[in-house]
DNA sequence: TTGAAAGCGCTAACAT
DNA sequence: ATGTTAGCGCTTTCAA
């Protein structure tokens, strides 16, 4: 009792036994134990971030954001990552609630994670989505502006004259690609250009089936063969240019290619074309801090809903060419 | 009680009861408290990684390694990010043993390290060193070889017929750096060639020192400066390059460069320089194995030290021009 | 200022 | 096949 009140409330303990207890922690090593503390209160200082997929520098920016917040507010991150499964993410979600996280904060892998989420929200369980949206479930969400980014990658490569533009996506099951198809679409309706679904396809956010998309839109006819490509996520757009690579077309003077989201790393190796790029950072922080409004006040409160403007990065204006 | 028993050994229980006890399970949304749990077994299924900058493709691979295992083990992840920081580093692992996660996986920050792994150690709580050994602490450890890798990168260069050899390493508080450093002195003595202080450059494994440092090395007067470089790792590259880019020297024509790890991403879009690629997965995949046997046996047993070797893959061998 | 009792939810061990 | 008891380590409450 006295040792727990040395590491709790050290002022409502005489100076000198708190000196011993003092000492003998550290000659001990003593660390409390937060799974009894937990118990007790019901509160593990822990929340848990789960994203559909780890290797993609936007949720690894993501995560930094998150941490940070956490780590000024004392909570400790569990990551999963759901590899763009609903089942695998069930299973998380499981064991976190076993856990008894205090909050989650989701980047849901489909549509299928509406009953996973069902399951937090009958537990009370607080949590916010990021970066995708689930209708029909009401909670937090910080969203980037999928459908006005597609919107203006499109709008960028009208400008520059094209008139048969590809949009290689992720797959429909996800919410930000059914919106950047959305916006692809407005763009092309804006300048009273006929939709043509042959040339919007959906591969999944990543780089192999990319490849295998933009190799089917290469295969087309010539007349049929778009001139441009907006990719609709930063892992699509490498997978992209490997397509293009392989049928030995320079970027851009063979096929026009700008892309959703940053491509960090890459571009600060070779600016090389325009990109999209979100504050995923700030996704991070936002949304953490929306969680621990929620833990704290454990109050319901109206579901507010967070759309962060991206910022139009003419890398290069598709000014370079890739082959050399 | 019965609840208990329907979940951890369903076959002791009556069918009849076992179906009744489900159904309240589902329509309560019941589940089992693992802080309870884990109370009572002082085992609490989770184990942690402590990485030294998450935002390194090198240490996303190796997590997604870990969590493989971890997932296939029945055990949840805990990421720690010590942003390369002592301090934050010792504050991830105090939480942690107050959480009872069962091991921890980690790439010590720096030679300050040793005090929180005793700490660890001290407690009979395993962990496994990874990616960066640290001397005069017994534990296993999974590793690249770092003096052999930049030996060969260093003789590459040598090959190619440069004399005037800079690298541009981490913090020599890091033991990859010590050996990056050994490796490329003894590549330089193989063949005769005089070390030269001035070259080789302590900066850290980030981009904006290593860009500083490169930058000092381009501001030598001309018969002092390098003909080519050895990035001591990915993000230290880019540094470089950023570097090569602001002072408009072409790469390989004005400054040959090589470096150590892959720079995935960014290779498949623009492959360009020879890199020394280490497989980080299976650094996540065999410490992750060893951490568990070390719970699981909870025996001590021998430290094992594991070097897994490195795949010099010649991108493509300093042949393209990095301006255009 | 310090200590004793009780209980958080679970399960091993021991009844029934 | 099911129920009871007890205790994991902590902290809230009440007592000394």
């Amino acid at each position: 009792m006295t040792v727990s009140r040395v590491t709790n409330t050290p002022e409502r303990v005489a100076p000198a036994t708190r000196q011993r207890v003092e000492q003998a922690i550290l000659e001990l090593g003593y660390v409390p134990n937060a799974l009894a503390s937990g118990l007790l209160h019901g509160r593990t200082r822990t929340i848990a971030l789960i994203v559909s997929d780890i290797n993609n520098p936007f949720f690894t920016m993501l995560l930094r954001g998150v941490e940070d917040m956490a780590q000024r507010n004392g909570y400790t991150v569990i990551i999963g990552n759901s590899d763009e499964s609903v089942e695998k993410e069930r299973q998380y979600v499981q064991a976190l609630i076993g856990k008894r996280i205090d909050g989650l904060l989701i980047a849901p892998a489909g549509s299928g994670s509406l009953e996973t989420l069902k399951l937090l929200q009958r537990r009370n369980n607080p949590f916010v989505l990021i970066d995708r949206e689930i209708e029909s479930i009401q909670a937090d969400v910080v969203m980037g502006d999928s459908v006005e980014g597609a919107r203006v990658l499109t709008e960028h490569l009208i400008k520059l004259g094209h008139r048969r533009i590809a949009l290689v996506n992720g797959s429909y099951d996800v919410p930000t690609a059914r919106q950047r198809l959305a916006g692809y679409r407005r763009a092309l309706e804006e300048y009273d250009i006929p939709f043509d679904p042959e040339l919007a396809k959906e591969c999944s956010y990543r780089r192999g089936p990319a490849q295998v998309g933009m190799a089917e839109l290469l295969a087309l006819p010539a007349e049929r063969r778009p001139t441009a490509v907006v990719a609709s996520n930063n892992l699509i757009c490498i997978g992209v240019i490997e397509a293009l690579r392989q049928a030995q077309l320079r970027i851009p003077e063979d096929m026009a290619v700008v892309c959703f989201d940053d491509i960090e790393l890459a571009s600060a190796i070779d600016p090389f074309l325009t990109v999209l790029a979100q504050p995923a950072r700030r996704f991070g922080t936002i949304a953490a801090q929306f969680l621990f409004e929620r833990i704290d006040r454990s109050a319901p409160g109206p579901a507010r809903r967070v759309v962060l403007p991206s910022e139009l990065l003419v890398r290069r204006s598709c000014g370079s060419s890739l082959l050399r």
